[in-house]
DNA sequence: CACAGTAATGCAATCAAATTGCATTTTTAT
DNA sequence: ATAAAAATGCAATTTGATTGCATTACTGTG
């Protein structure tokens, strides 16, 4: 996924700041989704901890990023694919949160239709599958 | 769901305590999970915080409870059914977090089977759909 | 039914994620 | 270039959760 900072700004016209770049530069670096305490480790001698925090919700809001919950109740972020909005967020696909390693892989799995209850209107679904990763599958099997 | 806070606590070999059977009464006045923040307001005055956490912990660990993380990262439990176990939890059902009143059901919807990619190995999945749940859209209407 | 050993509880302190208010700095439109 | 509006940085605070330790309560044994 090719990501170009200064363009997302413009196109979600919000102003353009080296701090906001630099957040949205770091996040893309991976496919996996980041956590705010990492991101902050990363980023916390160019940014300031409050200011990332306002740079992440924005984001958020913008539909320019997605927020997971992991099972800590920590925020991890990840970039949405280019349909979500402000309006909504397309994030229908599985998370995959490792308990080994603890990252977040956005699957290139769907989550399927549910039929709601009677009464209740879903506006959007988070499905999450714990376990263990590629990666980490690997490294049992090599010891 | 008939819930009997003592046979359950025997039956996972846990100590009988007047802070244990109150925090799981309390929880199964309710089909809809309860956050800690609720727990601790209700039951604040009987038990301590802490003493809370550790039973809330607990009782995840063993099955009793299940944990589902709501979108400000905060734990809620509902009551498992009866065939979560301490090595399994059999929590494939769908969660409905209501973003009005925040409150979080669970919903008689079985969450379908989902194929990982090679090498991922899912061991549990969460599911949680966010909208308006029957009660706030039956307020909407009134008004 | 007493009592000793073990486990649970309560309290104080601490950690960590997140938020708020406000002064300062940066961006952008003119 | 500059003025208005917005973003940032800093200090302080809130809130959910955890840890260590002394005290209290439970349970099995005699």
């Amino acid at each position: 996924m090719k990501i170009n900072p200064v363009n997302i700004l413009k196109e979600h016209s919000l102003k353009h700041t080296k701090q906001r770049v630099r957040v949205l530069e770091e996040i893309a670096l991976d496919t996996v989704a980041i956590s705010q305490p990492e991101l902050e480790k990363k980023l916390g001698k160019e940014i300031d901890r409050v200011t990332l925090y306002r740079i992440l919700n924005i984001y958020e809001d913008k539909g320019i990023l997605h927020r997971i919950m992991d099972m800590n109740g920590t925020a991890n972020y990840a970039i949405c694919s280019s349909s979500c909005s402000e309006e909504h967020h397309h994030d229908e696909h599985v998370h995959f949160n490792c308990t080994s390693c603890s990252k977040i892989y956005c699957l290139d799995v769907t989550v399927p239709k549910m039929v709601m209850p009677h009464g209740f209107k879903a506006v959007s679904m988070n499905t999450t599958a714990y376990g263990i990763c590629e990666k980490c599958n690997l490294l049992v099997k090599e010891n």
